[in-house]
DNA sequence: TTGGTGATGTTT
DNA sequence: AACATCACCAAA
């Protein structure tokens, strides 16, 4: 039985290299308006910070990005690519810009309406195996940008399977132009949520 | 199964 | 002008 824990907000609180790795296994909640819960393992991740030139703090603050610079353990959900969204959560101490995108999930909870969200897929293992495909099949769009993840209760994360044994892979950083070479992607290894883009990227060992 | 490509609109 | 993506199609 997973672990409904709450996390305290010190364990965001730190460099988010540190906080992407340790953060597999947990449980990712979403409770929709009409109080359908969903909930996912977190099985892929990536970690973004200021002095790194792909990060969207890299530049310093601007209207988008001011609360990445904010208190830790909040989403940061932008949009890209003109059609969909990103989540990330905040990492580290105030002024550190630093975040952890959220990038595979494996359905736990409320798998039909994810479905129903996601109707063009035929495999359930697309459902949720990519950045996109989790804020569409989680309907998380900006209405969810800036949330408390640790004492919210619209999105939200527990421990859950986050201490079992885990397999984990290292790699590169999927769909960035520049500091391509920071091996900041962790994952699962073996799970069939991980995104499917990382037969492009170099893999490294863990 | 792998690799290439167009769509799309916000941000800088 | 770039972009932390996805779905589709073609080739093998």
């Amino acid at each position: 039985m997973a672990s409904q824990r709450r996390f305290k907000r010190a364990f965001f609180r730190r460099h988010a290299v540190d906080v992407a790795k340790e953060m597999l296994g947990c449980h990712l909640h979403r409770r929709l308006d009409d109080g359908t819960e969903l909930i996912g393992k977190i099985v892929e991740t990536e970690a973004y910070t200021m002095a790194d030139p792909s990060c969207h703090a890299y530049k310093g603050k601007t209207p988008r990005t001011e609360h990445l610079f904010g208190d830790a353990g909040y989403s940061y959900i932008y949009f890209t690519y003109g059609t969909y969204w990103c989540l990330n959560v905040v990492a580290n101490e105030e002024e550190q810009g630093e975040a952890i995108l959220i990038r595979g999930v494996e359905p736990i909870q409320g798998i039909e309406e994810m479905r129903k969200r996601r109707s063009k897929v035929k495999k359930d293992r697309d459902l949720t195996n990519g950045p996109g495909k989790i804020c569409l099949a989680f309907e998380l769009d900006k209405q969810q940008n800036k949330l408390d993840m640790i004492d919210g209760d619209v999105l939200w994360l527990t421990t859950g399977e986050m201490n079992a044994k885990h397999d984990i892979g290292t790699s590169s950083r999927i769909g960035i132009s520049v500091a391509q070479d920071y091996p900041w992607r962790f994952y699962l290894r073996g799970n069939p949520f991980v995104s499917p883009g990382k037969l492009s990227a170099p893999h490294v060992d863990y």
